[in-house]
Formats: C-alpha cells, sequence, structure tokens
DNA sequence: GATTTTTATGCAATCGATTGCTTTTCTAAA
DNA sequence: TTTAGAAAAGCAATCGATTGCATAAAAATC
C-alpha cells in the first residue's frame, strides 16, 4: 500500500493515447484544449483517482504557496488566535501553512527559518522569540527573496512589513486609568527588555506617571515578572515595602496579574480598594476571576488577518510603497472590577 | 529583489569546475567526494549562501519530511497543545507541520486532506469535525499511500492508527464521584452524537448510574450544549423542572460547566451545596473560578506526543502489527470544590 | 476548391536535486 | 614498471508538471 505508484499526468495521457501536454492544459484549465478531450481527460483523472504533485508543479513554476509562520509558542491563547485569524485569510486564497515554534528560543527560531527557506515559501509571518540576539536569520530571508512580514514582537531595526499592537499607546492608557481611579503608587511587572513590546509598554507606564506629575520610583518597577509564579513573587516583594503600591500593573500578562490577585487574596487584601490590578492580553480568564480583571485586549485573530492581508494586498501586489508598511493594531483597554476603586 | 535566482548545485559546480553530482554528493555528505572537493564545495555554498531547494529534492526522491495535521480549530486550548506536543516531536525528527483547520466544518476537512494529498505529506494526523459525513477523504488518504493517525476525534469503522482519550471510562468516573458525594439526580449536557467522543461519555454517564442503581431520567439529559450559553440556557431549562437536578455533568466542555456555574450564581443556588458541577477538558479558568470546577483532563500535549511517536515509531518503521495500532492516553478526574458536597 | 486563420495536439526543454552506471584518476600491490 | 583495485568524478536519466514552439487538423475566408 505504501509503495503503489500515484498516477501522474503520464499515466491518463498514456490511457487516452494523448501527449501529457494536453492532460497538463486541461486539468489547469487553459483554453487550447478542445473540449471533449478535456472532458475525456477529466473523466479518466477521476477515474484513476489523480491527484496532482504540488511537489512538481511548484518546483516547475517556481513558486510555492505556502506561507511560513514562526510564534514563539503555538499553545498560547494570543499565538493561537492570531495564526487562526491568518488561516482565515490564507485558506481562502488557497495558501498553506507551514507552522514553527520557536520555544522562545533563538536557536531554534533560525533553525525554523533555514528550513522555510528551504521550503521555498512565498512569505514568512514571524514573531521574534524572547532571546532574540540579532537579525542575520532575518536578513536572510529577503536575501532569498522571500517575503517577510513580522507582527508583534519585531526587530525595529529591519525595514520589513510589520503589524504592531501599540503597546505603548495601551500601558499609557492603563496606567492613566488607575491614576484616575485614585490610585497614587503604581508599580509595574516588567517582561525581558530585549524585547521591544515590553520597552514600550514600560514607556507607556513612564510616561502617564509623568503627564500626571508622579514620580517614578525604581522600587516600584519589578524586572522579569512573566508568569503568574513570578507575578506572585514580584507582589509579595511589593507589598512587604516600607511604602507599598496601591496598584500593580502586570504588563506581561495576565498570568501575571492573576499571580498579583492571588497573593492579595490570600494577604486579605481587598482588591480593588487597598490593590488595584490591570494585566494585558484580556485572556478569557480574566473575565471569571473575583473580581474580574482589567486587562488589555490586543485583537489578536485581527492581528492575524492583518498580517495576512498585508502580504496579499500590498506586497504581493508589489505595492511597496513606503506608505502602509506599517499597521498598527490599536488594543483596547477592558475595564473591569479590579481596578475600579470609585465605584465601590 | 523578488527575482533573484537562487543558487543551486549547478552554480556551485560551474564556479568550481565541477558536476552537479560531486556537489550533490558532497554536500549530503556521501562517502564517494575527496575530503578536498568536499571542503571546498561546502566552503563555496557557504560564499554563494546556498540553500537546497526542498521541492526538488522531495520530488526527486519521492519523499517529503512534511506531516499534514488537521483539526477543528488551531485557537482552542485543546488542539493547540494537542499541537504543540506533536510538534515537539515532529520538529526534533527533521519533520515540517503542515496545519489545517477544518472549522468544524465537513466539506472544509475533505478540502484541508485534498490539499494534503497533494502535497505528497508523509503522514496526516487528523481529528474529524463537528459535522461530519462520511469517511470517503480519509479511505482516500490511503489509498494514496499516505499513513493516516486518528486522534481524539475518530472513526472507529476505519482500520487506522489511533490515539484515544477514554473519554467513557473518564465520564463513568466522573459521575461515579458524583454519586459518591452524595448527588442524587444527576443531568447530562451532552454534545452532538455524530461525534464518538460525545456518545462515549454518554455512554460512560449511562453506565454509573446502572452501576449504582440509578434511574435513568430522559429528562435529565440535555442535548447539544456546547458552549458556555448553551450550557446556561440547558441549566435554566433544567433548573426550572419541577424535579430539578442536584448535579450537572457538562460532557461536553468546560465552557458548558461555566455556563452552568453562571446560572447557578445568578440565582443564588450553592454550588457545590445545592448542585454539583463538573466540567470537561481542565482548561485553566477551571482552577480560577469561585468555587473552582471539578474536570477531566486530557493531557493533550501528551496525545500529541503519542500521535507523532506513534508515526515514527510503528508506521514508518513498517511495524504495523495489529498490536499497538491504537493507544489509549487514560484521562484523570480533577475533583475540585464544585463537587465536593461531602466536605463542606 | 484553395488559402488563410484558428484551434488542437505533440515535442522537447525545463525546474533542481538525486542516483545508477561509466569513466577517469589515484593508490598500492605484484 | 605494470596492473589490479579502490576512490573520485562525470554522464545522463529521472521525479511530475509546465510551457514555448512547432506541427497537424479543423474551421473560416476568399
Amino acid at each position: 500500500m505504501e509503495n503503489q505508484k500515484r498516477t501522474t499526468i503520464y499515466d491518463i495521457a498514456r490511457k487516452l493515447d494523448l501527449n501529457a501536454s494536453s492532460v497538463s492544459r486541461a486539468l489547469s484549465g487553459k483554453s487550447n484544449v478542445s473540449e471533449t478531450t478535456k472532458a475525456l481527460i477529466l473523466k479518466t483523472a477521476k477515474e484513476l483517482n489523480y491527484r496532482p504533485n504540488s511537489m512538481a508543479s511548484n518546483l516547475r513554476r517556481g513558486e510555492n504557496r505556502t506561507i511560513g509562520v514562526v510564534v514563539p509558542r503555538i499553545n498560547q491563547n494570543y499565538f493561537s488566535n492570531i495564526i487562526a485569524g491568518i488561516e482565515e485569510v490564507t485558506y481562502q486564497k488557497g495558501y498553506n501553512l507551514i507552522i514553527c515554534q520557536s520555544n522562545e528560543s533563538y536557536e531554534r527560531e533560525v533553525k525554523c527559518v533555514d528550513t522555510l527557506i528551504n521550503q521555498h515559501v512565498s512569505c514568512i509571518f514571524l514573531s521574534i522569540s524572547a532571546d532574540f540576539e540579532n537579525n542575520e536569520h532575518l536578513k536572510s530571508v529577503a536575501e532569498h527573496g522571500i517575503n517577510l512580514v513580522q507582527f508583534d514582537r519585531v526587530d525595529d531595526s529591519l525595514d520589513t512589513y510589520k503589524v504592531l499592537c501599540g503597546n505603548e499607546e495601551a500601558a499609557f492608557e492603563a496606567v492613566s486609568h488607575l491614576i484616575e481611579q485614585g490610585y497614587k503608587r503604581i508599580a509595574l511587572l516588567e517582561g525581558p527588555q530585549n524585547l521591544n513590546i515590553f520597552k514600550q509598554r514600560k514607556a507607556g507606564y513612564l510616561a502617564a506617571l509623568s503627564k500626571h506629575g508622579f514620580p517614578i520610583i525604581e522600587n516600584l518597577i519589578i524586572e522579569n515578572a512573566w508568569t503568574r509564579e513570578l507575578g506572585a513573587n514580584a507582589t509579595k516583594d511589593l507589598l512587604s515595602l516600607p511604602e507599598p503600591p496601591d496598584a500593580i500593573f502586570a504588563s506581561t500578562s495576565d498570568f501575571a496579574a492573576l499571580g498579583v490577585l492571588d497573593v492579595a487574596q490570600s494577604k486579605g487584601i481587598k482588591v480593588p480598594q487597598e490593590l488595584g490590578i490591570c494585566g494585558f492580553s484580556n485572556e478569557e480568564f480574566t473575565q471569571i476571576t473575583q473580581p474580574s480583571l482589567t486587562t488589555i485586549d490586543q485583537f489578536s485573530k485581527e492581528i492575524g488577518k492583518n498580517v495576512a492581508n498585508l502580504y496579499f494586498q500590498k506586497m504581493k501586489k508589489g505595492l511597496a510603497t513606503e506608505v502602509g508598511k506599517i499597521v498598527n493594531i490599536k488594543p483596547q483597554l477592558i475595564i473591569r472590577n479590579s481596578t475600579l476603586k470609585n465605584s465601590v
């Protein structure tokens, strides 16, 4: 069963005493085949259970209707939603997706990109890994004539198409909201600063503080609190300060915010009255916690769609003007109970 | 930039005044090339920024180190974890993944399988869509000499490799647990019965009832309550019965269980004292709800790994004995507060 | 009926890498 | 120095589909 030969256009041609070229033309709907033979070819193709060999036609045409996607983690809500968004568009265009995950490892990211280059994909959609080192591999993509769309975590130094998520803006809004609610000492849980998204979020935080004339207190800024556990640890540290914060902006993720909530609850600290909490990403669970968590929705599926559309609508058509190379998906602050100090 | 030619083995051969076959042998590490020329070839390959064209070599070798995966939805925790598990194994074996989602549509599932067949993938890993109609497309996979591993939602009538999840067993355990906790009228939220996983869960429910001498009450079995909303609606109906249930087993998903909890809370019904709730899948949020939800963990990442290993360890090596064609991943009942009537 | 135009089909090269077979080159034994 | 045997390199076919060009057949025009 394994080694049976698949029928090729030659098999069809032989059976009908035709030339393979006619078969090819008939199957691809070209005009220069008579209706009768065309019908005959289609019929026997079906009879012989013929399937085109995309490897052969891709090779000949020098085009591969396939797009490679590289994300840090497939099974992270944010990314799997982006992929779903991408898939929605590419499927409808008849393109396949090859999906790779870098597992947040730079080395692996490079390998993924390499395979995709070898595969001759038409385009690569990529979001860089947490331990990003340099962009040689990304340059290499362009050198091999492959398009590149970066999204979310991008390398700014490269002039490629990008889909960004207004991180700074969102952080600014979130912190402003906390200030408006009357919180006075707002802490920040920040992510690895080699990723620009985290830099931007920090920048938004700082901008909001300074706009409202709040001092920047270094003690209230905690590095690398990315997970639930790290968020919890950071919170313990923060709350044992002589002057603890009255709000924590977990700019890394909702998971970190959940860690904050864990600690607050175990210490009997009232949220939002004594402690405001704001997360980032609008994970499903944020509306289920008690109290529900204020967070930022990034419209991940939208991002995915935009990434794919950027390729199909701009790059592929050669509309490579400098205008519109960067798309910004404005995130939205979702205000929930965990920061509504005023309304309680 | 788009239309630059990529360097081929011929370019390398020409530059070194060699034949392409030597270049090919050198690059693929074959023995019959002298060490000196080999080194020379490797050097110039690097200089010319050479990348092998997998389309060409796949075509020639008649083998594509690529595996196709078809799932109902990419962005569903359960499936994205399975994919992550699959990817872990396939990556390490140097295989690529082409990922497709059927969006629970039979028509689309067929199309996905078709493209994968055209792509000449080595194997297809598939979980069938909710509106499954027939298995013609799956038969067709085998007819084209492509391996098939079904997982989770499988078509039993086909003799393929399978990874199953002990649904009946799990449901049996869950319902037995409810009975042990003293619940007397246990309702079932069931999923579309054309998917055998839901049939099996129902069977487990019925078996547990009958083992403990409980009557089967048709009114307490609600069809097709798959989402949070449908789960909520079903709960409203159930609770307005003259003799309402004192426990609800949401065999469809944790989302349905969440819908149950929503209604219970809005009606002021105490969980678990007045109403026990059990979900299915161990979604992240189930440990966050108040009370936390009893559910069933399916070890989705494990399932993915097993699917991939089944292919690499058994099928590929031709160990296609009838033994071991089916792997069962035993799920685990996670008991949380939503069903602990006794301990309160 | 002859000629031009259109349409249908065939031929052969091509995409890039692989591989069985042959030829050349080198090494080592006689 | 000759020669058997091994190693290295070349030749050419192949994988399956596509496509420009040539030829044959049919249709349209005069």
